[in-house]
DNA sequence: AGGATATGAGTGGCCAGACCACTTTCAAAA
DNA sequence: TTTTGAAAGTGGTCTGGCCACTCATATCCT
């Protein structure tokens, strides 16, 4: 029968709890105490299961005060589909495509979608570039957020990472012309160009940075 | 200092033991007496990582035998977290969008390798596509693993997962058409052919399953 | 001698009870 | 009214114990 894993049981019935209380994203679940006592198992089993809930990332542990439902629903999801993803083998090459991979499909969505080609958004990025002091991955990072996949933006921050910052560093004067030829061409939704115009300055702070010889 | 959360320094070392003594898959791991001895933390304590680890599907515990380094990984990880953090259906969106995302990445990226557009394996996937056992899955699968990006394939493979495994089941007679029609496209390197083939069969699917009530 | 059986050591599963460290609360003291 | 401090509640950890299961070994019966 279903012998064994009591500890399973446990989280399942959590979920359940969860469910049928309709406790949200950062309320305070009961305490361990209490639900052993509810659920009929010693403390220690159950803490078993609750710490294990909370290496995931769905809930959150404040000692002294209790536990909570984590409201960063796939913040650690993306943590947790790192370390199985990105622990060995990964050539550099293979992070960098997918990268580009990501913010490709970022631009695509965001012609795609008429409303956010349209927003004010653009005209303000515009200006910032003019900036001395405007990060390059600030203007990533809004192409990502604009694109409205939340997951693809969680995902694309850790390839970021591994991928040794590739945006460090300001804006210099050379590359405003071709940023702003990225924005124009987003804004009449000409998804061909924005990423042609994209593709091509992620080349060139390639090998921009390999001539500065930044590492990883 | 390094206050409080001492299991998630265990699952640290637990990682690096695992590392120094070059334990593979498979091999048994000390029992958790010993572990806790030499780590010098309780029992209960041990317990902890190794429960969270076993739910991460790092390990696997066998009663009266002892813990083994698993080597099929994300097993009940993604049936925990699909009901516990897939809750709003934005997620289950933005999972299936990243997801195609990384397919249709593949395929652009088959396309643009012409030693890839130009081998057998196209010939002998039209041969089992006639096969009435043949899976979609494989199907999709081949696609991903001739891209040449393994980071993007390991990132599928868990998206695939989550999305409840679109591709579940056998190739079809009426979809036989339309991926011959796909193959061919990529033979010929014509990517935006084989693209809107392909997105067109993957939402054909879509629906499919939405008809036949499939759920999670 | 060979096969079936009992035994004991080792292992994970689970529990009860006990401290500790920390946070919050609220009543008593200033 | 403000400050203080004691108590209650909570998570963090450890100890020690018992149970259920596996496996290798020794023992017994044929």
């Amino acid at each position: 029968m279903n012998q064994s894993k009591r500890y399973l049981d446990i989280v399942r019935d959590i979920r359940d709890m969860i469910r049928q209380e309709k406790i949200k994203p950062g309320d305070r679940i009961p305490s361990e105490r209490e639900l052993a006592e509810t659920m009929q198992v010693g403390r220690s089993t159950l803490r078993e299961a609750l710490r294990s809930l909370e290496l995931l990332g769905l809930i959150e542990t404040r000692r002294g005060e209790g536990t909570f439902l984590s409201d960063h629903r796939n913040q650690k999801l993306v943590e947790v589909l790192s370390t199985f993803v990105l622990q060995d083998n990964q050539s550099h090459e293979d992070v960098w495509e997918t990268r580009l991979l990501h913010e490709v499909a970022a631009i695509q969505a965001i012609c795609r979608n008429e409303a956010a080609s349209q927003m004010k958004v653009w005209e303000s990025l515009r200006l910032r570039l003019e900036d001395e002091s405007f990060l390059r991955e600030d203007f990533v990072r809004e192409l990502m957020v604009l694109s409205g996949n939340r997951l693809s933006l969680k995902i694309w921050f850790l390839l970021k990472q591994y991928s040794g910052n590739p945006y460090d560093g300001t804006v210099s004067s050379e590359e405003i012309g071709s940023m702003n030829d990225i924005l124009a061409a987003i804004e009449r939704q000409d998804a061909d160009t924005a990423i042609h115009g994209f593709k091509a300055w992620s080349e060139w702070l390639q090998k921009e940075r390999i001539r500065n010889g930044n590492d990883s």
